[in-house]
DNA sequence: AGTCCACAGGAAGGGCAGGCGA
DNA sequence: TCGCCTGCCCTTCCTGTGGACT
């Protein structure tokens, strides 16, 4: 091993400055405080309680933007409420719907979740009406309490509608020992308007809306976060406020916030520095928007990235659909791709959009048309390193 | 006021893969 | 093996649209 390398690995094996307890600043971490989110907590608990001695509790709608803490308090109140349930009648099934391969569909819905009661569903193959059978079976084996969370439950409705709704909220009336409480969790208050009036009425029997976190609420979510993550005063003054305000900007997002402290402990200690200064902070920042691009493009079908490509290089002129559909055509004849009609492109087109990688925006030229103006969101440093990734490691010419 | 353009975007359905039960 | 089912990606067909032009 060359001797540089080696000196990188005993540093970290030796030293670590910073970090006391990495694992607390990672997502999956469950916090055993929620500071600013005590009210919430207990209403949640007094609503979810009665499923203690074995009653039905009401189903709850939770509204808030994202990093509000919806998630951990339900998480929080649910694991607390499992943990106090004797002979565990009281089982909580949890779904992020925003998961692909897991909630995209009815069937993939309810597949998943017999199969966290323990049954065996195909992938596919079943009639869905069968896969309703299974689950509705499963959950019926016992008298329990089952209290189902739907996170993201908008995201859900939007691919797939409201019938999944419709049936779950009506699930009690055919059950002889179980008993289902829903609790949907949404970014996005609309959602509740656009859903048949049936399934509104029974989904927020209790609603609860999460208001954004300030600054200054931040910044103590922060120092209680920094006491178990970080040795003693390696976070330099002005670190945790600087996080907590560029969080604060983005609508109070305590998510934006760990991962920029998280992300800036992690550059210092690259840098060899003993203490996290603001200026990591400034390079998390960048890096964070960075890396998520870089990742989604790096994901996206060839397709879509042969639609991005003509958009790189018909960059700095009035770019229209028309424009990027003619390019694309001439780069897949190039690389050998198999050329998509141009209703397709235009749906791939506002999947970009969709992802924050471009700007398309519908305007009309009068009698020239109504298409839509295209333009890349990207910085040039960012533009670069994906026009190399772009030829180096897809060939795009 | 009517016409026209270049699409946007919804709906329907084809074709394929993967899987099940008989 | 066959018929049936779902998911996914895609095409085809269609209606709708905003504003420049006549």
């Amino acid at each position: 091993m060359q001797a540089s390398l080696k000196s990188i690995f005993e540093r970290y094996v030796t030293v670590n400055n910073i970090f006391k307890n990495k694992k607390a600043i990672t997502t999956s971490y469950k916090p055993e405080s929620l500071p600013h989110r005590e009210k919430e907590i207990n209403t949640i608990a007094t609503i979810l309680a009665p499923s203690l001695r074995g009653e039905r509790s009401s189903n709850i709608f939770i509204y808030g933007k994202p990093g509000t803490g919806k998630t951990a308090v339900i998480s929080y109140v649910a694991r607390k409420l499992e943990e106090s349930s004797k002979n565990g009648n009281v089982k909580v099934i949890y779904v992020n719907c925003k998961m692909r391969k897991i909630a995209d569909t009815e069937y993939r819905l309810i597949a998943h979740l017999a199969r966290e009661l323990g049954e065996e569903v195909p992938v596919t193959g079943l009639p869905t009406e069968q896969v309703y059978n299974i689950f509705f079976k499963a959950v019926d084996e016992k008298e329990r309490i089952i209290i189902l969370i739907l996170d993201e439950i908008d995201v859900l409705f939007e691919k797939i509608g409201d019938d999944f709704l419709y049936n779950l909220v009506r699930i009690n009336e055919n059950l002889k020992n179980a008993q289902i409480s829903i609790v949907g969790i949404s970014n996005n208050l609309s959602f509740l308007s656009s859903i048949d009036p049936r399934v509104k009425s029974s989904l927020s029997e209790e609603e609860l809306i999460f208001k954004p976190y300030n600054a200054a609420e931040l910044q103590n979510i922060l120092r209680d976060r920094c006491k178990i993550v970080f040795n003693d005063g390696v976070i330099s003054d002005g670190v945790v406020e600087k996080c907590a305000a560029l969080a604060a900007q983005e609508h109070g997002d305590a998510r934006r916030a760990l991962d920029l402290l998280r992300v800036a402990a992690e550059i210092a200690e690259r840098m060899n520095s003993d203490k996290v200064e603001e200026i990591h902070v400034d390079m998390a920042e960048a890096k964070i928007d960075r890396d998520r691009i870089l990742e989604t493009i790096e994901m996206q079908p060839r397709q879509s990235q042969a639609v991005l490509w003509s958009i790189i290089k018909l960059n700095g002129n009035e770019v229209y659909t028309g424009d990027v559909y003619d390019v694309y055509k001439k780069i897949c004849v190039d690389v050998g791709l198999k050329p998509l009609t141009q209703r397709r492109v235009s749906d791939l087109i506002s999947e970009l959009d969709l992802l924050g990688i471009i700007n398309a925006k519908v305007i009309s030229k009068g009698r020239y048309g109504r298409t839509r103006k295209v333009s890349l969101s990207l910085d040039n440093g960012l533009l670069e390193k994906i026009k190399e990734i772009m030829t180096t490691k897809y060939y795009f010419q």
